[in-house]
DNA sequence: TTATTCCCTATCAGGTCAATAGGATTATAA
DNA sequence: TTATAATCCTATTGACCTGATAGGGAATAA
């Protein structure tokens, strides 16, 4: 599940990402980005301690992304708001926890199936940035797989 | 997410595909696949209503799958118990519904990536059934990708 | 007719999510 | 040096979700 925080921050770096190099405000950013401006400070901080983004305080302070927009991936970004994407702690590479009522994880075949959930989730999430998200090439993706 | 319910729901169909078509209690599915005994009922009630499993009441009675477990698959079971696979509602085909935030769907880029996203989580749960499971063969997917 | 088993409704504590409040701190410009 | 504009910090809120249990009703085989 992609949760509201994490689409707010998708849209504010991708918001910032527009406006290159230059500071920008909170205010406008929650503005263009429509992201209720509280809840928004609340991500860019965030954002901030994960070095995504960087910030100057004060009359004509603001924030700016601290990297090239080609080189944040929407993984990154989803990490940082939502945690691990593996649907599941046992098959988390960066979160490994066992679960507690696990007799013989090496034998569980749920952890197995989730392993390679968590790849495929992550070839996708880590193949896109967010300059890729802005100029956005419309793809027919559309498939008979259902979900 | 997996939640809780899903795993134990995976878990007790996998304990009724062990036993065949022989009619089981959920006591006896409870002890075997380590699930709460009255959390255990919810679930089997659920897989009832969609036709996953059958059930038999009174003195002997019990649970069973009502069909193969070779073409239950694991997206199944996910399904009934966490609702659709897509991280959002916008990306999802069996429950579609837009962000009510949404200024411009067919522009939007988030929406884009957890199309993929989609595809390739249903990608994976949907090739594997509850009988691949239980016959498990032991893969090394161990891969750089993070998650 | 009784013991056993599934079935139904209701409830619970704890946690997470989305969002806001209210002000402290810092830096700029006048 | 002061007013102002901005980020930053702590705390709180209501709504909902999750995992789990309680208590009994209804069917059925022996």
């Amino acid at each position: 599940m992609l949760s509201m925080k994490a689409k707010y921050a998708l849209r504010a770096v991708m918001e910032l990402a527009r406006n290159e190099d230059r500071l920008m405000q909170t205010r406008a950013i929650a503005k263009a980005a429509e992201v209720p401006h509280k809840f928004l400070e609340t991500i860019l901080t965030d954002l901030k301690n994960r070095g995504v983004v960087s910030s100057k305080r004060g009359v004509m302070g603001g924030y700016t992304l601290s990297k090239p927009a080609d080189v944040i991936t929407i993984g990154d970004i989803i990490r940082i708001m939502d945690g691990p994407l593996a649907p599941i702690r046992c098959a988390s590479v960066s979160a490994y926890q066992p679960c507690d009522d696990c007799p013989d994880e090496a034998a569980c075949a749920i952890r197995d199936v989730m392993k390679d959930v968590r790849i495929a989730i992550s070839g996708v999430l880590d193949q896109r940035t967010i300059s890729d998200m802005l100029s956005a090439p419309r793809r027919e993706t559309d498939s008979i797989l259902d979900d």
